[in-house]
RNA sequence: CGGAGUGUAGCGCAGUCUGGUAGCGCACCUGGUUUGGGACCAGGGGGUCGAAGGUUCGAGUCCUUUCACUCCGACCA
């Protein structure tokens, strides 16, 4: 591709509401622009390019795990959700419209119904499990407060598999795949991340693990271990038991539970001093959607004790449960080492569903017997957008973005100082014909621009390699250029096309 | 939804207090010079000032209503 027929508006100012390095790069970098603010984005050709190539390693890498790709329509009957129950409980985020024959539908924020929908229909004896079926689609969710560009956009791609077995242990199986399967690609796409235990939240089911991108902006809070491979978000963080006496002092915590069509009650949460409540393991507790702070003192309908409290007796009724988050320096569940805290950003999520869905939906195969059974399902997300930011939140610099190799918009960038000089000119299209014609995808820059705007505009693009062809070419020498550390080696023109040969 | 703020050219902003011909930087177009670190000179195009209503001889500016977006909390791949 020649820079100068290709559409990348790089610009030198940053986006007034863009904070992370990721957002601000995409935009500045031409990869992505914003519509109308508000979590909506389009891929210029670049980010296009990126995002392709993000998702055919997403796409190799499962098919080799002997997944099936599918492609679910995004506009969804309503009814399909009413079915499972999720029309109503969804809430806001979920969009929802009627057609011209005033009939409802909502567009899609994750699929589980429509899967299930299709293998009902199609799977019908124990023969033809397990199956793998998944799709590289738009997602929407109406979130109430989308930031930081790609990270959490309203519409987004997500890679959105589901698995449906026969059995539970078949389906543990499948899931111990993915994760493995998930390991390999999060690795080729060169990001450091870490596996860790999770809520399950509104997806529902039990055992599910998240795959973080790990990042100082990342938006979870995540608790490891460096003495063993234990992680876990903070919302799902366990250590090992915490000694404490009658003698005490507790803190006594009052909220609002909300429950579905519109009933809650009040809820008092007790547990040490010097402990944090965590509002998802209380939520889960207590198995409500949500918790809210009480405006106004009330009598608590339910009494909630943290575990470590056990020998606490002055309430009635009392429930114990893990409510109290897991605090740096605590004692490794699995080893005993400390644990700290750090950040990640969630890019894959995977769960054991079991039957939550396939039951309600009447998702059932005849076993052996001839004895019809829910199918034992599991659930596998990746939001391949949100890895595009991700991957720029790990590799960037001061002077913008450093793509990974399986990441990058081309391989080689090739940037022809002055236009003007013929020898350049000619060197530059030579190496960019043999390039190639190798079947290299190449970037050569061929614009009027002076060297420092092509330099700056290579450091915000930032592929991998680089050929620069400048003045100093009179003397038989041009640049190599690796864009990780700016690491510059000179090299005479015959040497470059031996150099270009042995990388690529 | 709670709190704070902003809407003026593609982007970033000034002008609003104190009403009087719509401005600046970047980007864009034309011509020329320049070509190793986001060049320079000259000329040029682009706006229903978020929307609606009101006050006024006159509204970007004052009043009312409304919409959108951004930032801080709960949700999520």
């Amino acid at each position: 591709m020649r820079f100068s027929r290709l559409l990348v508006p790089t610009t030198k100012e940053t986006p007034n509401d863009a904070t992370l390095a990721s957002h601000i790069y995409l935009i500045r970098g031409g990869f992505i622009q914003s519509v109308g603010g508000s979590g909506l984005y389009n891929f210029l050709p670049l980010g296009k390019k990126v995002l392709d190539k993000v998702r055919a390693v997403v796409k190799d890498e499962l098919d080799k795990a002997g997944c099936q790709e599918v492609s679910l329509s995004f506009v969804t009957p309503a009814s399909l959700w009413q079915e499972s129950g999720r029309f109503e409980k969804y809430g806001k985020e979920l969009l929802r419209f009627k057609d011209r024959k005033n009939n409802d539908f909502i567009l899609g924020p994750t699929h589980e119904e429509m899967m299930v929908n299709l293998v009902r229909q199609t799977v019908k004896s124990y023969k033809q499990l397990p199956l793998n079926l998944y799709q590289i689609n738009l997602k929407f969710r109406d979130e109430i407060r989308p930031r930081f560009g790609l990270m959490r956009g309203r519409e987004f791609l997500m890679k959105d598999g589901y698995s449906f077995h026969a059995s539970e242990e078949d389906m543990k199986r499948e899931f111990d795949l993915m994760e493995e399967t998930y390991k390999k690609i999060f690795t080729r796409l060169g990001l450091a991340f870490r596996v860790v235990d999770a809520d399950s939240g509104a997806i529902g089911g039990s055992g599910s693990k998240e795959f973080m991108v790990l990042a100082d902006s990342g938006e979870d809070t995540i608790v490891v271990c460096d003495a063993c491979d234990y992680g876990a978000n903070i919302e799902a963080a366990v250590c090992q038991e915490k000694e404490f006496t009658t003698d005490t002092k507790t803190q006594v915590i009052t909220m609002k539970a909300l429950y579905d069509e519109c009933i809650s009650e009040i809820v008092t949460f007790v547990l040490p001093e010097s402990e944090v409540l965590e509002e998802v393991k209380a939520c889960n507790a207590v198995k409500a959607n949500d918790l809210v702070d009480v405006e106004s003192p009330a009598d608590a309908d339910r009494h909630v004790i943290d575990n470590t409290l056990k020998e606490c007796t002055e309430y009635v009724n009392p429930e114990y449960a893990d409510i109290s988050a897991v605090q740096e320096g605590d004692a490794c569940i699995h080893c005993g080492a400390e644990l700290r805290y750090t950040k990640g950003i969630e890019a894959g999520h995977i769960f054991q569903l079991g039957t939550q869905y396939s039951e309600p939906l009447g998702a059932t195969f005849l076993d052996e017997n001839g004895k019809a059974q829910p199918m034992v399902m599991g659930t596998y997300g990746i939001g391949v957008s949100r890895l595009l930011a991700g991957i720029i939140e790990q590799h960037h610099d001061e002077k913008g973005c450093v793509w990974t190799k399986e990441s990058a918009p081309f391989d080689l960038h090739i940037l022809v100082s002055n236009i003007k000089d013929e020898a350049q000119v000619a060197l530059g299209e030579k190496l960019y014909e043999q390039m190639k014609a190798k079947g290299v995808d190449v970037l050569l820059d061929d614009r009027k621009d002076r060297f420092g705007a092509k330099m700056k505009d290579y450091e915000l693009l930032g592929i991998p390699h680089a050929v620069v062809i400048g003045k100093k070419l009179s003397d038989d020498l041009v640049e190599f250029v690796t864009r990780e550390g700016m690491v510059k080696e000179e090299v005479s023109s015959s040497a470059i096309e031996a150099l270009l040969n042995e990388r690529f």
